[in-house]
DNA sequence: TCGCTAATGTACGAAACGGTACATACATTG
DNA sequence: CAATGTATGTACCGTTTCGTACATTAGCGA
């Protein structure tokens, strides 16, 4: 064996071959050979390193939840008019979901299995609370100068805004079927984006 | 052994029961001996009437489906005014999703197949069409009256409402977790509900 | 009522699968 | 440069899991 000892590398490579099998295949679907034939090591790393199976899944679900916290942070909207706020927070939503469909696909895995696993990481504790306020604060701006209404909540606006965007990556496979449509093809992702962004804003400035 | 043998009960019993496992499980994750002790006959059944995992996750797969198509083919709104059926629609489809929530379930985990199995179920192909020509009529109604914009297709219209509904009952667990909220509550669904009829009236009025 | 077929039950097999025991090589440190 | 612990590879084990061979029973038509 020519390759040198690398800890940090052989951890790494790991987690990123298992985030794209159990994202394509799901957690049961996953096969923990599999995982270590596309890795330059082998299946004992995996025991080594996580544990095990569930281990494994549940550093890949950390570090994926960590990653979109880090996107969200960098995402500021001081500068912008509250309707140009939400505006924005929508549109970057919607193109983090559509460039991370591997992220997108591990929650729907969670959730088939009932966000059991979420629940054992500690350190996911409360992540929802960063989005959740940069809206908070968005909407309080809107409220004081009469721009934005003032009977909605941040978390309903958030979720809103979700659902529109994970339903087309999540669900592209059964809704392109029976409706003939690829929702991930350029054009079609234009055109949802503003969508998105002109229903969001109707919304908001309805009164 | 009392009970007289009814071939058409087995398969009915084998059905529900799959459908509830694979809904629950996945498909990789349910266990073809846990949904044959359920039922009130045997595994060897399963391989009777379905040829195996996959025929019988095929059948449940289709009969969820024809359900749901049932649902839609009873939903007339011809006798509302544009803006009271697509908010009619709106409510309808997100009380089913509500009340259906392992068809949801199933959907989803046909995603994280790919849809790999529902293309192989040629029953099912253009199952979408009755839901967009109902909301493509409303539409046309709308627009020629005054009372809806024109600049708007029916499948965007239908996967905008499909999406909002299917996010609450399919991403319930990881949602719930990370805000803290029950989105299957009867106060917040009642809150949710009126909601969507909101923005999908809001947007649909826009000129 | 007799026989034939659809329907069902039992027991078992082969492969897949998660996991581990054991040996060993590398690298760091004293 | 010896010693020690970290890192890695190989071979294997026990169980689970899908599937099937074989036997049997119930009911229907002749």
């Amino acid at each position: 064996m020519v390759q040198s000892r690398d800890a940090e590398r052989t951890r790494s490579d790991l987690l990123e071959i298992a985030t794209e099998i159990f994202s394509e295949q799901g957690y049961s679907g996953a096969r923990v050979d599999e995982i270590a034939e596309r890795t330059r090591t082998t299946k004992r790393m995996i025991y080594y390193y996580f544990g095990g199976k569930e281990g494994l899944y549940l550093a890949v679900l950390e570090a994926a939840y960590r990653r979109i916290r880090e996107t969200e942070q960098g995402l500021h909207a001081d500068h912008l008019s509250p309707v140009d706020a939400v505006r924005r927070i929508a549109e970057l939503t919607f193109d983090h979901h559509h460039d991370h469909p591997a992220f997108i696909r591990l929650v729907s895995v969670e959730n088939i299995h009932h966000g059991q696993h979420l629940g054992k990481v500690e350190s996911l504790r409360d992540l929802g609370t960063p989005a959740a306020s940069l809206l908070d604060e968005v909407l309080a701006r809107g409220r004081a100068s009469g721009e934005l209404r003032d009977d909605v909540d941040a978390v309903d606006v958030h979720m809103m805004i979700s659902s529109y965007c994970v339903f087309q990556v999540a669900n592209s496979a059964t809704f392109g079927f029976l409706f003939g449509r690829d929702m991930l093809a350029p054009d079609v992702r234009e055109r949802h984006r503003r969508i998105l962004g002109d229903i969001v804003v109707g919304w908001l400035t309805a009164h």
